[in-house]
DNA sequence: TGTTGTGAATCTCTTCACAGCT
DNA sequence: AGCTGTGAAGAGATTCACAACA
């Protein structure tokens, strides 16, 4: 349990290991060394072990880290202990995609509510997740205990949909819509826009071809 | 005309910077100052100024930037002036809601053909997108000049298919798979996870609820 | 006065280097 | 010998501070 913050960079590798090891051969392994899965992921072996100092779980050195104790000292760290359920806003072909891809995976973190305004989506399952209206979300927020949203609603929408979701005790969104939003202090935002993530690619593609 | 290299994160809000612009009021505006930019965005301007620098565009003190000539400005920096063909392999839920995503949306940076081994998702279109078998993906990619890639397949396909693009000549690779690829050097790849995207969420959202 | 462009300082993150362990 | 854990150095990114300008 530090008290020191732990870097954003770090919270995502430690995630990154985390599911690495889930699927890798090590995970029928008894033990682990860091250079391993530095391999599988895009970090050194240096950096791993910088990374795990954060969670407070020790190798023995020439023996590395035990598989399971390592995962679990993982989740101990990054995941609430009492789950952490999620909602999402905006049932089009993004927001359903997601619902499906997190459908029944984690038991943790698991996807419970789904809103949108129109009402021909909304009243029924989708990928096992129930849909509602929008305007029932601070009622379902509350009841469900939500305290993460996704946003998957038009760039102009999304930040209106931002302000409902913290006044429906929400304090971390994820978002898709691309708009940067706004959103008060205590509140953690990430955007994702698949746009920019593209023409990223595309520009260092293009560029490491020079060369 | 920069030599020096420009890093990721500069890329990255370049792209955004350029998006916003053309959303947001200050399109309609003829110029706009750094510090309104920085509003829009998650950047301050003096990150603005600093990006912008590696673009080459001045702005004129106490008038700012022109809106078009810095939209433009940007483009000429960012983006392949023939165009980037851009396919992408995996014709899930996740790989059709991006098609959606991109369908007509930049005619400079567009998806051209889709992949699946499932021959029932083949041979037809979807959101105005032509998919084919994977087999054909190395004749498509050479005829329709294809060098940037999307992976939306399982995870335990996705090294596979990582492999075919770069044989195919890909050069730029955008991951939605849980894994990370391991590509030759000169090839550009970067990973999009959606678990972890959603656990750095769920993290901060917790700790800053803390303080 | 209020802005841009940029050197310099600061802050953050990564890598190096090595002591200590088994 | 080969690993872990970590202080210290190095690299990289951001912020400060200010000259030049309109």
């Amino acid at each position: 349990m530090s008290l020191a913050d732990t870097s954003e960079k770090t919270i995502g590798r430690l995630s990154t290991y985390r599911r690495l090891l889930y699927r890798s051969d090590l995970a029928s392994q008894a033990s682990v060394y860091s250079h391993q899965i530095a391999a599988l992921s895009r970090a050194t072996a240096d950096q791993v072990r910088r990374d795990l100092m954060a969670v407070g779980y020790s190798g023995s050195p020439n023996k590395g880290y035990k598989v399971n104790e390592l995962v679990q000292s993982i989740g101990e760290f990054l995941d609430n202990p009492a789950g952490e359920n999620v909602c999402l806003v905006g049932i089009g072909n993004l927001g359903r995609a997601i619902l499906s891809y997190f459908s029944g995976r984690r038991p943790k973190l698991a996807i419970v509510a789904a809103f949108d305004v129109a009402v021909s989506k909304v009243n029924r399952a989708i990928h096992g997740c129930r849909c509602y209206p929008l305007d029932d979300l601070a009622a379902v927020a509350e009841r469900e205990n939500i305290h993460v949203g996704i946003i998957t609603v038009p760039a102009d929408a999304a930040q209106s949909v931002a302000e409902k979701l913290v006044e429906a005790g929400v304090r971390g969104i994820l978002n898709f819509a691309p708009v940067c939003l706004r959103v008060p202090p205590g509140v953690y935002t990430a955007d994702f826009d698949m746009t920019t993530a593209l023409e990223k690619v595309a520009y260092f593609a293009r560029k490491m071809g020079r060369n």
